[in-house]
DNA sequence: CAGTATCCTCGAGGATACTG
DNA sequence: CAGTATCCTCGAGGATACTG
C-alpha cells in the first residue's frame, strides 16, 4: 500500500468515524448517505449508485441500478411488485419475526430447535407453525434437517436468513424504545431475549406451561 | 486531549473501521456487537448494557436495563406486550410503509404531502387512508396542518417519524436485493423512490390516473 | 378539498381432531 | 415426535354513497 492510499485511508477512517458520532450509526446504514460523503471528501460529483452492500459486506457500485432507458412497461405503481410488500409476506406477519428470534436465540446458545420447542415459547398453533415454517423455508431463511434415529426435526437458520436479524433487532430496539417513552409495558421474555433483561435461563425457554 | 486519549481514539477509528469492513455496517447496529467489541479492546468485562443509542446519537449506558430483582409479574410471555407485536401495529401493516415513503419522499423533494396526493401514488380508499393517518398521528410519527384559506391539510413527518426511515430503508433494500436473487420483477416506481433507478418526476407523483 | 358512514369481502390465523 | 386435514372466526381492508 503505498504512501498515499494510506494517508487517504486514514482520513477515510477518521471522517467515518466522525460521520457515525454526528450523525449516528443508524443514519449512514442507507448508503445514499455514504454516496454523498465519499464524493464530497473526494471532490468529485457522479450520480452513480454506491452502495454499502450488507451482502458481499464492502462497498460497490449498484449492480442494479438501472436508468430510464429501459422502458417502462406499467405506468401505474404496482403495489403486488413492491418489495415493502414482499418483506410484508416474507418476515413481517404475525409470527415469523418470533420464529426467526426463537431460533436466532437457540441458535446463540448452541443449540438447535425443534419444531415442538416453539410451542414452549410461542401461543402458536401446529397448523400456523408449520405454514410458517414452509415458507421460511422455501424463502432460504431456515433449514430443516430430520433426525431419523429419533424422529425429531431441527431448525437452523441459514447464513442468508441470519441477514435479517439486525433488521429485527433495530425493528425490536425502535418498538422498545417507544414503548417505554409511552409507558406501554413491555413483556420480560422478549427483553430478555432482546438483551434489555438479565437473562434467566430457567424461565426462556419454556413459558407456555399451558397454552394460552 | 492527552496522548492516550488520541491514541486510543485512533486506535478505536482503525477498529471500528475494521469492524465495518469484515461484519459490515448492519452487524454492528445492534449494540451488543459494540459492546463486546468495546470491552474486548479495553480487557475488561461487564454486563452492563452499553448501546449505541439511535435517539441520541451517542454511546450510552442502557437505562432501561432491568435486573431480575424486579419481579416478573407474568410466567407466560404475553405476545401482545411484545415489541414486535407493537411495531406490527404501528408500522408494518399494509400501507404505512408506503404512506411514509411518500410523505418522506415529498418533504425531500421541499413539498408538503396533501392528502389527496396519496392516492394518486397509491390505490389505497379513503376510509383506510383516514385510519391509517389518525393512527399515525397520535403515534407521533406524521403531523397534520389545516390550510384554512384553501382548505387542503398537509401532512409532514416528525422528527420522530424519520427515525424509522433508516429501518424502512433496510427493509426496503434487504427485499429489493431478495427479489432481485430470485428474478422477481420490481416494481420501477418504487426503485426510483429508493434511488435504485433514475428518477422521473413526470411519472413519480402520480401513476394514478385511474384507480385500480 | 378532506374527509365520515355503512355495509361487505376474504383470507390469515385459530380450534379441534386425526396420523405415520 | 412432527406434522396434516377440516372447519371456523373475526377483523383489516375495500366499495360505495354521502357531507361540511
Amino acid at each position: 500500500m503505498g504512501n498515499f492510499e494510506k494517508q487517504f485511508s486514514v482520513f477515510l477512517v477518521h471522517e467515518v468515524f466522525l460521520l457515525i458520532m454526528s450523525y449516528g450509526i443508524m443514519s449512514i446504514i442507507d448508503g445514499r448517505y455514504l454516496l454523498s460523503f465519499v464524493l464530497e471528501i473526494m471532490g468529485r460529483e457522479s450520480s452513480a449508485m454506491f452502495k454499502y452492500s450488507r451482502f458481499s459486506h464492502q462497498f460497490e457500485i449498484e449492480r442494479g441500478y438501472q436508468s430510464m432507458q429501459q422502458e417502462m412497461q406499467n405506468q401505474e405503481f404496482n403495489i403486488k411488485q413492491d418489495p415493502y410488500n414482499y418483506m410484508l409476506r416474507v418476515l413481517f406477519n404475525r409470527w415469523k419475526p418470533y420464529i426467526i428470534r426463537a431460533i436466532s436465540f437457540d441458535q446463540d446458545a448452541g443449540r438447535p430447535t425443534y419444531y415442538s420447542a416453539f410451542f414452549k415459547q410461542l401461543p402458536i398453533t401446529q397448523k400456523v407453525l408449520s405454514q410458517n415454517l414452509k415458507e421460511l423455508e422455501q424463502d432460504g431463511l431456515i433449514e430443516r434437517h430430520v433426525l431419523p434415529e429419533n424422529l425429531r426435526v431441527e431448525y437452523h437458520l441459514t447464513e442468508y436468513g441470519s441477514t435479517l436479524l439486525p433488521i429485527l433487532d433495530a425493528v425490536y430496539d425502535w418498538g422498545w424504545h417507544d414503548m417505554k417513552k409511552k409507558d406501554i409495558p413491555i413483556d420480560p421474555l422478549g427483553e430478555m431475549w432482546h438483551g434489555y433483561r438479565e437473562q434467566d435461563a430457567s424461565r426462556m425457554h419454556q413459558p407456555f406451561k399451558n397454552k394460552q
